[in-house]
DNA sequence: CTTGCTCCTACAGTGGCTAGAGGATGTACG
DNA sequence: CGTACATCCTCTAGCCACTGTAGGAGCAAG
């Protein structure tokens, strides 16, 4: 009869997995919700629809200290949403840097497979392309700036 | 007069920083140099060109465990080279889903941003869409799948 | 009552590095 | 020869956003 949910059903209804939304309540991003007597998480719609928010946003490639912001924004409704349009903006930018990136390196990635002969490796265009940068089109993925969390000192990784 | 090259100087010339060598020695990837007598990395011109390879593939994108591969195939130049080819064209297949993905993202992005009133927050387009996944009119991104190891879970982050 | 599912905490591991402490060594200049 | 400074060494911990595991407790159905 009690209308809270299990983090199991929070879990199944926003797609968050169960591990990562105790760690989500663990960093602060959601609230620690009430227990019941067995010492289990119970949850109400607000927090489904705070989850469903922060699951779309990670899709959408925020990391999580602009999704604290934009969480705030969202819980002030009658503030300015400058912020919100400044975050997507410089996120858009972001975007847009990677999908010229990605396009120069797909480019290449087909240069070096086009060119393979299929036959011994000492004459195979894929590993002579790795080897010697000289033989790249594309060296704008020297130079790009790079300011994320993931890999910081290698420019083009985990695409 | 010893013609052995400083780790400082290796690095300059790859473009590989100094603790990411010594890391990647650590990890099996480069072999433990010989040292001076004051016990410092001494490298040569075959250290400089493996560096050079590695550091060019993963600009490309390729994870540690793929370059392990192309340098044990580099090392072969007698072998079929079949097996760097089909690495290379599987890593592009990923890299084409990740541009069509990103693609979509931008759009999106596009829509939120071009959305917003630049009003208050209660009508705000951007905080609407990240709240409400029902808006958001490219879904694909839900399911895509993902083998990567940077986020596990989250399917676009660090995009 | 037992089976099996969900839940709890706490801690270790992932990838690919980076940063810092605390010390040794090498070199250029006076 | 001394000294200042750059470069090197090892070791450990930290980054992000989780994921996985161990070891146990709670709870509903058969």
């Amino acid at each position: 009869m009690s209308h809270g949910i299990a983090i199991g059903k929070v879990s199944e209804a926003t797609g968050v997995k169960v591990p990562t939304i105790r760690y989500y309540e663990q960093i602060g991003l959601l609230p620690a919700p009430p227990r019941t007597e067995g010492n289990r998480r119970t949850y109400d719609l607000k927090d489904n629809e705070r989850l469903t928010f922060i699951r779309h946003s990670r899709e959408l490639g925020f990391d999580i200290d602009k999704i604290r912001t934009l969480l705030l924004l969202q819980d002030r409704p009658d503030q300015s949403c400058q912020d919100a349009d400044t975050i997507a903006k410089s996120h858009l930018v972001e975007v847009k840097e990677k999908i010229a990136s990605l396009t120069a390196l797909q480019h290449e990635l087909e240069r070096m497979v086009v060119g393979c002969s299929h036959g011994r490796v000492e004459t195979c265009r894929v590993i002579e392309i790795l080897a010697d940068h000289g033989k790249c089109k594309h060296h704008q993925h020297q130079h790009q700036h790079q300011h994320q969390h993931c890999p910081p000192s290698l420019p083009m990784a985990q695409i």
